[in-house]
DNA sequence: GTGAAAGCGCTAACAA
DNA sequence: TTGTTAGCGCTTTCAC
């Protein structure tokens, strides 16, 4: 809309002044070719002086599709996001495309709601990177016949792509790393209990132990949160222990970072007394005293993965969605050293 | 739209199956209280069975508004900005209105789409919450007459209103607080150097040491981002410096992540050799080795703030904008403790 | 209490 | 090359 005098702008409006139609008008703005040179000219003069936007509610009633996908996240504080929504806007812009987040802060009503703002939006396709998800608001999409990307639910279906992590070989890499650094005990602080996401990081865990030959101590597995405040709880369990572990893997780096808080304020260090490695590699992570290890989950790679599949599922509706892997590695910095048992012989 | 078959559903397909016309759909679903409860019931059926959901663009057509508000920040990387986009989302989904966000990463042809991206969603508002302002792009939003909420321009107009932050008694107590601490030689770690938001900072600290009594080292202010690398670059240039201040202000807590790890780096400490300030308070300032003591700017609010100055746009249209103000708290931990200099003479 | 119909701003046949 | 027109899905008078 611009404005003359008091009115709202539209088309119409623009036509007049140029002396042409709307349609011509509608020509121009979609850069038609039919429209003689001096035409428009004239008509983009009048649009250029007046300001003038076409009302996107219009062409999307018009089209039945609205050029926005939906991005749905658990917690917009978790830097992860933030990173990931970075790259992801980036590439939505570049292909002309429009954004719609939501984030659910861990409220089931937050989810529904995020799920009918996606629906009365028309969005052309839904990105669910939450790591609990409700298959009930889902139905919803499907049954709308919206195309679904989903993280981690390791189930592809009509009109639902899903791309999962490849956590055992992360976790992997990072298990082989602690036990090259005469690691033997080694704790785990996940997320919440349920049959979820972090289900998958927990069995990554339990098996990369089992294939490195460590023993599993099941009291070194502590619950978390995804946020530091489940770190620091974590790791103070881990503290109560008679019998500790000398390095701790944690479900994403917030939950590390909570992890060396706790281990600082109780007087310890970093690596010193405990390794600890963290998950995701975010901005910050290298920042932080110590530097953390962490294993680095690519959101570029992730957010050019999320969106192929995005298209792929709008131009093939209704058929099977695909299944994509993403690949983690590991950054070694400063949070990861040498086990004290380990160094103890070598000192004396 | 649900599906029947294979058609997208709308309100008069909703409105045949119920056996009634489409303006009932329509006043069954904002709850008119003109509708019979057995016909609303029957209506409401088969919008359940089908997860009918209307189609937004319509309906913003018809009212010509959108209830939505555009939200544009620099760069969401920056831990502020997604703790006030969790509390200003939330008041928004509470009251029924929508968000479209936009980020610039201080890119100019970023912030002209965003803009644009406002402009034919048909906002019903805007936040600016970026740093940098070209007046351009704005212009193209008040002559279409959409509200507008600025952070920091100090300066509002027919359709515009602002919101300051009271920089100058912030920083006023992070320099008493330093000054107390034995500090005589106080250093700052600014943002770009243009007539912008950041020097209302820079100022603020400036008169701050006049009002303290306190030297001002031309060579102790330096250039940073708001990002860690300007924290780092800042802090390095600080410490190539033969006379050194003992405490640094910066301008964020990004800032000041950035120049306490190069204080580590080269093998200092914090408090003990260097104090540091920082700004914000984002959640990971208590978790950061040492905490960080930083000033406070309340996200919860500011979104209210903001919300407060968009509803007044939205109902005042054409008037003159508010002017608010924002206060700031010290929050003091444990990166800043008593100064080098001072120290010595105690332990003589 | 409910239905018919006009119209929000735009686009795409179809006409000219 | 340009104009005319129907209609996208919804709301809202105005009838009944």
């Amino acid at each position: 809309m611009a404005i003359v005098g008091d009115a709202l702008m539209d088309m119409h409006g623009i036509a007049k002044i140029a002396g042409v139609s709307s349609a011509t008008v509608s020509r121009v703005i979609n850069g038609s070719k039919l429209v003689r040179p001096e035409t428009t000219g004239r008509v983009q003069r009048v649009i250029d002086e007046l300001k003038f936007f076409p009302n996107s509610s219009a062409t999307t009633l018009k089209h039945g599709k609205s050029s926005t996908y939906g991005l749905i996240i658990p917690d917009i504080t978790n830097p992860f996001f933030p990173e990931f929504i970075r790259c992801f806007e980036k590439i939505l812009v570049e292909n002309n495309r429009d954004m719609l987040m939501a984030t659910i802060d861990s409220h089931a009503t937050r989810m529904q709601q995020s799920v009918r703002r996606m629906l009365v939006r028309k969005v052309d396709g839904v990105v669910l990177l939450a790591a609990e998800i409700e298959t009930e608001p889902i139905e919803a999409l499907i049954h709308n016949k919206v195309p679904l990307v989903t993280l981690e639910r390791r189930l592809v279906a009509p009109w639902v792509s899903d791309v999962m992590v490849n956590y055992a070989a992360g976790i992997g890499l990072a298990v082989a790393h602690l036990k090259e650094l005469g690691h033997t005990k080694i704790g785990y602080i996940g997320a919440s209990a349920g049959p979820t996401i972090s289900n998958h990081r927990v069995n990554g865990f339990k098996k990369a132990l089992k294939k490195y030959g460590l023993q599993l101590y099941p009291e070194f597995i502590r619950v978390g949160d995804y946020r530091t405040t489940g770190g620091q709880t974590g790791m103070t369990e881990l503290l109560a222990l008679k019998e500790r572990p000398t390095a701790i893997l944690a479900a994403n780096d917030l939950t590390a970072i909570g992890a060396l808080r706790t281990i600082y304020q109780r007087g310890y260090t970093v690596p010193g007394d405990f390794s600890v490695i963290g998950f995701d590699d975010i901005d910050l992570a290298g920042m932080l005293y110590p530097p953390l290890t962490t294993l680095c989950l690519p959101r570029q790679e992730l957010a050019e993965t999320v969106y192929k599949a995005l298209e792929f599922g709008r131009e093939h509706k209704s058929a099977v969605g695909q299944q994509y892997t993403m690949k983690t590695s590991l950054v070694v910095r400063e949070s990861s050293g040498v086990a004290k048992a380990a160094k103890r012989p070598r000192s004396r």
